[in-house]
DNA sequence: TAATGAAATGTTATAACATAACATAAAAAG
DNA sequence: CTTTTTATGTTATGTTATAACATTTCATTA
């Protein structure tokens, strides 16, 4: 293919960055490589080391925290908190809006799986938070661990 | 009331550890009679400090953490992965057993709510887990954040 | 286009969270 | 009782994340 994969995807997340009047600096975009280019989600520090042998050998852990905040905030990728692991949005490209995301985290392999949360799911849960009167800030995003297929099977 | 609401938690605790075989030692009663008691989620390293002052002034985090892992394993407390937090689980004593947990945690007063995730979405989640093949090892448990009633009014 | 203010980045230091590894003790099983 | 397993004590260190302040870059507008 003439345009890889990762070329597209940065494309289309400068484009949704312009479209919200949000900076997609240099440097952000050259997190947002890293992160499109790794199998399974990573490590702060691992993507750091990642970024000081490809783009500035003396970056520093703020460098990467505060890009990868930026990326979050603007859903272009995801931050998993019960492994302290960031990973690409794997929806970034296709258009309707997620209002809620499951992970499934292979604890063997490491492997993580999105899928879109299901929409009952996702209504039962905003009627339980209207019920008491919960004003969420960010779509939901449900980590399960678990064994994937693969693991799984003997 | 004669008996703290603690003391009967307690007592409800050490039976179901008794039946499932495992030991609730006199350390690891210490440690849930403390976050039992607490108003909030709490750190390990805040409980820490609380189970020095109370219990033994020289203990280390090991301590504190394996205590910890052993309480979420046998569902007496919760860890909250997106703070770093544990607390006790809310629902010891009643006896239908939740599929899964939905807290919402308060960005602004640190409060925390504890919900069981309504039965269409576990059962949304399962289908989503069989069609894939994922096996899991605990119930899902959701972190919502956001603002509580109070803290989203003016 | 120079001055200004806001946003981003650079840099140093340290805080906060968590566990490895090995020694000792207590309890259960044989 | 003696062996094995489980729990605890203890030291050290690894891992994750951010505070604080300096500097630079960018956008705005005087």
């Amino acid at each position: 293919m003439a345009v890889s994969r990762t070329e597209r995807i940065l494309k289309s997340a400068e484009q949704q960055c312009r479209n919200r009047g949000v900076r997609m600096t240099p440097q952000r975009k050259q997190v947002m490589a890293l992160i499109l280019e790794q199998d399974g989600p990573q490590s702060a520090y691992q993507l750091l080391d990642q970024f000081k042998a490809r783009y500035q050998s003396n970056a520093q852990p703020p460098t990467m925290y505060r890009a990868l905040d930026f990326l979050v905030q603007q859903g272009l990728a995801h931050r998993l908190s019960s492994t302290n692991q960031y990973l690409a949005c794997d929806h970034i490209t296709c258009q309707h809006g997620h209002r809620g995301t499951v992970f499934l985290l292979c604890d063997q392999c490491g492997g993580v799986q999105e899928t879109p949360m299901a929409g009952a799911a996702v209504d039962e849960l905003q009627q339980t938070l209207d019920e008491v009167g919960f004003v969420i800030q960010q779509n939901p995003l449900l980590e399960v661990h678990g064994r994937c297929v693969d693991c799984a099977a003997p």
